[in-house]
DNA sequence: ATTATATAGTTCGATATCGAACTTAACAGG
DNA sequence: CCTGTTAAGTTCGATATCGAACTATATAAT
């Protein structure tokens, strides 16, 4: 391994330190029995979207299709999403934020405030800015030669 | 939330799914029953250096103290570590590196060296050079800043 | 039309992860 | 000492996640 690939090592370790802890501070005001992942599919629901299919959403996360069953499941069984059946192909679903889902995600991102204000004392928002299209441009990288 | 807000949590946003993508990158390459947790641990202790306690790193990951018992147990069952006794401390111990370990995780860093040269075609050295050190200040942040 | 193949989603058994309670040992105050 | 508290690690039961196999439907080939 050549000391350029270490770099490039370096940054996806760096990256993935910093996914881990602020995933732990996530899930610390999430209520209940709510995880990541299902603030995740809410999120993505929001941005992009609604009437995703579940298989859609699993190749998104890169998780299992039956991954993506049990946690669209925990969403339904809360009342965050309705699913309801593809009329054109009835092997076929589709994911629907409902209100309380909508409401749901607004809250979390709001009770994030506090965390969000206290890491911007530290790290200004200019830093946030120089830094967010190099990674929107790896993301996209990643996201387009990954397989499947 | 205010708008200077959105764009922090744009930042975390896609650094999770860039960590998710490399995840997934990274599993694939590792053998059977290795993951992800197997390997940082690994790769933390060549790092930072042999020795570390299970707690000690525990704390590292941000995982329960149970979940990195279980994580040791199968590097210590592949042989990948060896944990001692802390001979001044009863209730502790020690983790330390086999040559085996040392040895699996160079191979596993060599066995992504093709992903890394496929994502370096699309992402020259120098913009990782631009936005490491940027997050390594806020890997710093958000891990002095945390609770526990 | 019939058969083969591909796709969407779920079920099932195994493993991972977690929170909570437990065990053992160190430490601190009287 | 003795007692209460803290710390390190493990055990236990519950949930999450995964790969593989399965069901049902759609598509393609002839």
């Amino acid at each position: 391994m050549t000391q350029a690939s270490r770099r490039y090592f370096e940054l996806f370790n760096e990256i993935g330190i910093i996914a881990q802890l602020t995933r732990t501070i996530m899930e610390q005001r999430l209520p209940d029995g709510l995880s990541q992942p299902h603030f995740t599919v809410l999120n993505h629901l929001v941005r992009l979207g609604d009437g995703a299919t579940p298989g859609g959403l699993a190749n998104a996360f890169q998780v299992p299709r039956n991954s993506m069953t049990n946690t669209l499941a925990g969403l339904e069984k809360r009342g965050l999403v309705e699913i309801r059946p593809n009329p054109d192909d009835a092997r076929s679903r589709h994911v629907f934020l409902t209100e309380a889902g909508r409401k749901f995600r607004e809250q979390a991102i709001d009770s994030l405030s506090e965390d969000i204000n206290r890491f911007a004392e530290k790290v200004p928002l200019q830093d946030i800015e120089a830094v967010i299209p190099a990674l929107a441009r790896m993301r996209k990288v990643l996201d387009e030669n990954r397989r499947q």
